[in-house]
DNA sequence: ATATAACTTCGACAGTTATCGAAAGGATTA
DNA sequence: TAATCCTTTCGATAACTGTCGAAGTTATAT
């Protein structure tokens, strides 16, 4: 039940969702090629660099809205050089799911 | 799209989500008997007096909540004599039921 | 080693919002 | 008519939040 809340929250923002759906779509609406940083077919995360150009705003503002997309249980994060890469966790959306279907 | 903001907006709030709980569980959750104001079986809304009995706030916040949740296209009010009943609008979750499948 | 690239951390600030009390409105009852 | 009940409207206020720029960190490239 707060988990819900949580997610309901995170996703309440216009910029936290265009920046969920990036990651969601994993590149195939955000159109970058894998030498962008931006992944494709067997993907393994969206760079943090190819959401900035998806989505722009500083990239504190970015740093922020993944933390709160990552403490609602959404998306994790991994660090591969330099480059931070973003995936959609396995049933993130599970809670909401129940939640429409009468918990 | 923005549809589904603004109902993830109205949902995000913990008291608010109560209320929308509240009038969607239509008593059942709430124990509250027809003569109290609250529905049940056949129903036709939840009176905001039910409500405030399960969520406890000043009347002037639940007013400010049940707005939220109107404007959201979330419930609907009726007023009879000097009572207001609230209602699930129908497919009142359709949009979020969408977003998650994927839009 | 120096420069650059990708992020994060840290204030700061403006706008939003959840909450309340007081007062007012409309409907029923005495 | 007067009293009462249910709800809304209207400020006010404290807390939260989205945004940014500046500075710092870590990793690659020159």
């Amino acid at each position: 039940m707060p988990d819900v809340i949580a997610i309901f929250k995170a996703l309440s923002d216009p910029t936290r969702l265009a920046v969920f759906n990036c990651i969601r779509c994993c590149g195939s609406t955000c159109g970058y090629s894998t030498d962008s940083g931006q992944c494709c077919g067997s993907c393994d995360g969206t760079a943090i660099c190819a959401i900035r150009c998806q989505v722009p705003c500083a990239p504190s503002t970015l740093t922020h809205h993944l933390n709160e997309l990552r403490d609602a249980g959404l998306i994790e994060t991994e660090k591969r050089g330099r480059v931070v890469y973003c995936k959609v966790k396995p049933n993130a959306l599970g809670a909401i799911a129940a939640f429409i279907s009468g918990k």
